[in-house]
DNA sequence: ATGAATGCAAAAACTTTGCATGACG
DNA sequence: CGTCATGCAAAGTTTTTGCATTCAT
């Protein structure tokens, strides 16, 4: 259960903090961002502040339970850590984001640190674009 | 001269977006904040409004002049465009930026786009690190 | 009980916009 | 000259913070 993630990243196990990651559990978009989850909360009946939501999101993310990314668009969306890596498809018209991994881009990436002298401790790779169409 | 790129643009020459331009050309760090292009130009004795600067960096960015990163940070940045699409190393204690380009990388991300159907219009690969220390 | 977490409101950081004035072509 | 661009200030967004109150242990 969630309740051992809260606490071993040393939080006090508390309603909201216990709402919010049922809530990246459960929601069918991985990737949301703050208000998404503070509206998400408040429909669903729950009492919560959206600076709470921030809070409980930045203490998440320094104990590794969620990342947070920057893709276009000025504000940072959350998704729930699942211990691999992996980078997005950023479909730039619906916002549907897909995650892909692959392991020759991971290697490369390797490589071109250390080509650079160079100690990767974070990486990100976004692909905008679209989903083709599928007409039938 | 720059001044045919920004009448390419179909935008008026004029002395803030001349400056701007200039600046971009010859500062150091080939990627800086709104605020950066700003307070460089208001120490340079310019006089130019922060709006200002904002509203032709995004004129530019529509022109294909310059282009617009969010690393993370919570803050764009622009760099100007040389045509040639790069990614990058991002220094985190120093903040430095370092560009790259690999062909495999490129050629690998076109077969994971083809894979899902998906058509990337643009793509942005970030490697956040340290240098590693040249201790001699 | 006591220290940590929350809610609220205010503030901070970043960016955009409305409008009167000024500059480019 | 007409139109587009600028400056200034105000407003919009996103995120953070201070403080009194509430809650978990």
């Amino acid at each position: 259960m969630e309740n051992s993630d809260i606490k071993n990243a040393g939080l006090k196990v508390t309603l909201p903090r216990m709402k919010i990651l049922e809530l990246l559990e459960s929601s069918d978009d991985r990737h949301l961002k703050a208000e998404d989850i503070f509206k998400m909360l408040l429909d669903s009946g729950e009492e919560i502040a959206l600076a709470t939501v921030y809070r409980v999101l930045t203490q998440f993310e320094a104990a590794g339970l969620v990342e947070r990314h920057h893709f276009d668009g000025g504000h940072a969306v959350f998704e729930l850590s699942d211990g691999t890596h992996h980078d997005h498809l950023v479909d730039i018209e619906s916002g549907n984001v897909v995650e892909f991994y692959d392991e020759k881009i991971e290697h490369r990436q390797k490589e071109i640190a250390r080509k650079y002298g160079f100690t990767i401790t974070e990486h990100t790779m976004v692909l905008y674009g679209r989903f083709d169409k599928i007409d039938k």
